[in-house]
DNA sequence: CTGAAAGCGCTTACAG
DNA sequence: CTGAAAGCGCTTACAG
């Protein structure tokens, strides 16, 4: 695999081995036309017999390029950021690019600034920000940022393209069903308020019930976990009122099923359940969970693509300078919503 | 940020403005002892004037070090392999690394081969692959690999370090567990063959039934989804002789648990299921699922301290070459079994 | 269609 | 303690 004494080939030995010019094996390791039929194959024989690999830092040194896009995420073993984070990847991967990623645990300011800055040494030619949470994307508008960037769940962010699910109509669809299945009004057990998905299914809600002409319930606040869902639905239990909650995420649904269950209340008989995401094990809950889904792939090719339009905009203009202001890019994606057992007519409890 | 004529600035320009030749400010980057104090400062100063980053690529061109890390992992939405690569994510960065990962979508010998081609392009310094198939393992053996490797639940390979949850042990954890509370036998729904995973699982249940002197029942195999785990689940329900059951995840446990109450079947008064993962919302299935927890994020450390010490070693040696056999290297995790109330002592069916 | 030359931005001995 | 020189392995005009 290496050349004879020892250290890996490089383009000096493929072109002695093929009687050419490593400039000629550069033109046929770029694909450049103006090469003859039988040169390339004699530099190709050489490339195999020698299995040679053409060093990229040698080759991103003199064109400028890295081919390395960063990804900053928060929680990878989380439903959503862990099916966006592969959806990136494999629109990356496509696009010819690699991909760097940073997971975060802590989601001040100051730890994405981080994870963008150790990005940017490893030379990335831009980023994309999966930080569905109010602190990360205001740490993205705070400093003009040198590269390209993209923030996926990000909110309204001046000059900064996003992509997004479309939460709001999510939610409103959920809630509208709800209410078109005779409930007086829905309860909502709403995510963190850091968080702009919460936010933004909080104000579906919101939305469907004053259209509606609904009573506005105050929205109790979980953080995610099967555990707060669990410990707010051991409240709703206790208010014989309650006919339907939309919980903002499935695992806090998969708690209100838990703790409405303990109580001895029938779901969807008493009280009618859905949750938000579409995890795989929603379906088989008890019962199985109406819900809404997201396209998580879609948003993957879609900010890959928004980035990589930035690169290529900013690679033809030559500018390494500060961007101008671009118009507000936002690529929002729609949700969808599924209806399973979780929910039925209204009933007297 | 960047220097007056719009390109981004570069070491010479920092020596510029500190009145030192660009020598010194790579001593100063690189922390090199014999640099006056006050020369640091005005090198210092300059850096943070201009905005100066370092060029990576330059640098791994005459250092012959990317400080870049492959990852090759499998469907990161399931929760084992995306706890993983977070654990490893987090340890790559510690140890100084960039971790750049490629997600496979099928897993056959040639894609992980693909994969590793792939990262080294990039010229990635060493390789983990997180590839608890059998396919995987194979292929990372059949080739005498050029750079670096560690497999992640790799089972056992000649000549490859690998790092693995102990499967065997957590399995007979839980089927002893069963047996302890009078079950005369304990069933078990498998996961696919191919999985290393699912194989040791197997192994750690039979032994356990073995040891015990209980009758061993063929295991049912399903795809580790929830859907694959009801459609078991609903032909166990029809044997009324079962009365516990080894699930080899927790999805298909919550499949199983679904099925058997739609059947009408009291878990765990009439049949005990237990699972294996302990994802976080085992604990809010209904009944909360006894399961076998496994130290991802150890798994993580685990396999970058063994790739980073291969990388060491080959430095030290300056050997580009082929590795020399080196020893078994075979890193177990232990599991840990979490009883919660999906499992009862035997009951009359 | 192909080669000789310059240069990308660093680090690493080597002098002093 | 600091600088002048060489070189890492490529690509990109420029000749021919």
């Amino acid at each position: 695999m290496s050349s004879e004494n020892g250290r890996s080939p490089v383009m000096a030995d493929v072109a002695r081995l093929a009687g050419v010019s490593h400039q000629t094996v550069s033109r046929v390791l770029n694909g450049h036309p103006n090469v003859r039929p039988e040169t390339q194959a004699r530099v190709q024989a050489a490339i195999e017999q020698l299995g040679y690999h053409r060093n990229s830092s040698a080759r991103a040194l003199v064109t400028r390029r890295t081919n390395v896009l960063g990804v900053v995420t928060f929680d990878t073993t989380l439903y959503g950021p862990a099916s966006t984070l592969s959806g990136i990847e494999r629109a990356a991967r496509e696009a010819g690019y690699f991909v760097s990623i940073v997971t975060l645990t802590d989601i001040s300011r100051a730890s994405v600034r981080e994870a963008l800055d150790y990005l940017a040494e490893q030379s990335v030619e831009g980023c994309i920000v999966i930080a569905p949470q109010r602190a990360a994307v205001e740490s993205l508008t705070d400093v003009s940022v040198a590269r390209p960037l993209v923030a996926v769940e990000g909110g309204r962010a001046p000059g900064l393209p996003v992509v997004c699910v479309d939460q709001v109509g999510g939610a409103r669809a959920v809630t509208e069903h709800l209410l078109g299945l005779g409930h007086r009004t829905v309860h909502h057990v709403a995510g963190p308020m850091e968080w702009l998905e919460a936010e933004g299914r909080v104000q579906g809600w919101r939305e469907a019930l004053e259209a509606a002409g609904a009573p506005i319930p105050e929205p109790l606040r979980g953080d995610w976990s099967p555990r707060s869902g669990y410990e707010i639905g051991l409240r709703l239990a206790e208010d014989p009122r309650i006919t339907a909650v939309f919980v903002a995420n499935d695992q806090m649904a998969l708690g209100v099923l838990r703790a409405l269950g303990e109580a001895g209340i029938r779901i969807p008989e008493e009280v009618s359940v859905a949750g938000f995401d579409d995890v795989p094990e929603a379906e088989f809950f008890t019962p199985p969970l109406t819900t809404v889904w997201q396209n998580f792939s879609d948003v993957g090719r879609r900010s890959i693509r928004l980035l990589v339009d930035q690169i290529d905009r900013r690679a033809r203009k030559g500018s390494a300078g500060a961007t101008e202001t671009e118009e507000d890019l936002r690529d929002v994606v729609p949700a969808r919503l599924v209806v399973r057992a979780s929910t039925a007519p209204v009933q007297l409890r």
